[in-house]
DNA sequence: ACCTGTTCTTGAACATGTTCAAGTGGATGT
DNA sequence: ACATCCACTTGAACATGTTCAAGAACAGGT
């Protein structure tokens, strides 16, 4: 049930205090973004010494990562209610991509401001990162399950690959979304709108016989370089 | 002549000073990497105080924009060779970008730990960053003459947008770059080449008939969101 | 020569993420 | 009861990006 994504040690002694560091933590970076907020505010506001807050996090950054798995447990929620109404591939698509920008709405105002971390490739908040397989995959499958229960099917090449494609463009979302200045991310939200239907489009077409060696292309390309742990395919 | 991309103040008094600067935070950074470069360090190693350090840099961010503005003029370079002697679509988007990759991979053991700042939608150093309009539209005119010296046309519809979406495509690679970790970046340069006939025949395909809707469709998306000042078309 | 304002330079002081040696307390074995 | 061990806690110390008040150097006008 628990999981250990951020390295903290194994007992569950002082799991109530760990608790109350992210939740201080947490308020603050809503309240003042996460830049404004000092270490020893989050200490002080749980409570604790300094340095008993680096023994739970190991950084300031670690901290991040309540709001990554946050997200991610609310955006399951809402995501569940549209895809089990819908059957519409654009739909689909679209609500699972609203539903992610609802969820993400509150946080978009200093978003941007560990975003920054999360582009870091040494860093375990990266989503490309090996550390965060886990929420990665789980976002992915989300993905699948988009395209499981819609009404038209993609080329059978390309199913494997394709939740992995469409979370692809969910993190192209995101970048977008992190620039997005307009009001209530009107701009985010007309991307989405927009998009949804050319996707499924795309993917409703990908069954065209014309466009066979293209799609057999395109399924190679992304077998060596968006798998998982694909090392093959070129200078070995 | 000189551009005042980083903000320094106007005269040209003290230039000599900002110059033995710049060149002791690149010598340094290139030594030891960005993040275990000191301010202090650079200073020491310019001959001047940290003050005056910061007098010339608003930040240490700022110097950061001398690689910038270095790759990016030895790739302008660079690829004047490729686009000379190439007409061939294909072979001139992976000119293009497999040169791109040549002039960087000195800088690709450090360029991870600055591009988590050019990731920071805040920071003028994002490519994305209305400051680095300069080199982003000078990026983009290359692209824009890889498509002109070429043998095969896009759809005309399509035309003034493909430069910026080839430009696009390029921040995907150095994106897929910065986490590269093959020797020699052998997967970056694996995925140019698979990629770039892919996009190559993907725009001669653009003025097939079939395909006009999709293309038509595409090309008022990008009108509305990849434009320069773009604030039209969504929630007003 | 002298005044005046502007450009440039300095080093100390500050803010904040992080580390660490030194505890404290409770559980466990004897 | 005592010793021992280990999870947990502390606050001072450290490293480093950044700021700032003060002064040096210099240019131009008188």
């Amino acid at each position: 049930m628990s999981d250990e994504t951020t390295g903290t040690p194994r007992p569950a002694k002082g799991e109530q205090t760990r608790t109350r560091i992210l939740q201080a933590a947490m308020d603050l970076f809503e309240e003042r973004g996460y830049d404004k907020t000092t270490m020893r505010a989050i200490a002080q506001e749980a409570g604790v010494s300094v340095g008993n807050a680096y023994y739970y996090f190991s950084s300031k950054e670690h901290l991040i990562q309540g709001f990554y798995d946050r997200i991610a447990d609310e955006h399951r929620a809402a995501a569940a209610q549209v895809l089990a109404t819908e059957t519409d591939l654009s739909a689909r698509i679209r609500g699972l991509l609203l539903s992610w920008l609802d969820v993400a709405a509150p946080y978009h105002r200093f978003a941007a401001q560990f975003f920054k971390n999360a582009a870091d490739p040494d860093s375990p908040l990266s989503p490309f990162s090996a550390a965060s397989e886990g929420p990665r995959e789980a976002a992915i499958a989300l993905h699948r399950e988009v395209l499981a229960g819609a009404d038209v099917k993609s080329a059978p090449e390309l199913a494997d690959q394709l939740p992995r494609l469409l979370w692809l463009q969910q993190m192209g979302l995101v970048l977008y979304w992190v620039h997005d200045r307009s009001p209530n991310c009107a701009r985010s939200r007309a991307l989405v709108t927009r998009t949804s239907p050319l996707v499924a489009r795309l993917i409703a077409a990908s069954r065209f016989r014309v466009l066979r060696p293209l799609v057999r292309e395109l399924t190679e390309l992304l077998d060596d370089f968006l798998m998982p742990g694909a090392k093959r395919g070129d200078g070995r």
